[in-house]
DNA sequence: CCCTGATTCGC
DNA sequence: GCGAATCAGG
């Protein structure tokens, strides 16, 4: 693959955007984030203060004593960094398909959550899959998640013991097998029962 | 361990 | 110019 106009294009725009040069890469397939960087590098693009680069770059002050206000830079920047917003996007999807497990009883904080009191419309098997699975979970943090760990919450936001399953994820989904299990239910389970 | 970007250097 | 290998860091 080769940089056409279009891919670096692309590129520019997803760099732009804050996109991480995986995720890029991904993307535009055929490359590797290497290589992205790479090119962002030679485009001149580069610096976006993003995840891990806190340069400590102090400029060696030439002026022996005059820290003069240089003019020499009328750049109108409307956004002052990306940072705050690219977390934010990234936690925005998470949010958003958080079913909340439904944990309807009021538990005291700082009690083990024995019983799963969910059990809605959903699946027995999946439902002890899941229980069998939250054993095993890594409790991850809000910050701990990445596009491959699962993202259910389980706990009560509120407590000290709360977490995120932080499993392997299926392939796409935002959950493990297990949590994608019960997340996105085919609505056939969940036929109205009675009639 | 997962990830991030930065740099180097042979091609 | 390109990007794998490597580095440096979270």
């Amino acid at each position: 693959m080769s940089w056409t106009d279009e891919r670096v294009e692309l590129l520019k725009k997803m760099w732009g955007e804050g996109q991480s040069a995986s995720q890029i890469a991904k993307e535009l397939g055929g490359v590797t984030r290497n290589a992205v960087i790479g090119k962002v590098h030679r485009l001149g693009l580069s610096n976006r203060t993003t995840a891990s680069s806190a340069k400590p770059e102090a400029k060696p002050a030439p002026a022996a004593a005059a820290p003069a206000p240089k003019p020499a830079e009328p750049k109108a920047r409307p956004e002052p960094k990306t940072e705050p917003a690219r977390e934010a996007i990234k936690e925005e999807p998470a949010a958003e398909a958080k079913p909340i497990p439904a944990r309807k009883q009021i538990i005291p904080a700082g009690q083990p959550l024995p019983p799963q009191p969910s059990a809605n419309e959903i699946s027995p098997e999946a439902l002890a899959k899941v229980n069998e699975i939250e054993k095993k979970a890594k409790k991850l943090t809000l910050m701990e998640l990445t596009e491959r760990t699962c993202k259910w919450p389980v706990g009560d936001p509120a407590t000290p013991d709360f977490w995120f399953c932080g499993l392997p994820v299926q392939q796409g989904k935002p959950y493990c097998e297990a949590h994608v299990g019960v997340a996105f239910q085919p609505m056939s389970s969940r036929r109205d029962r009675r009639r």
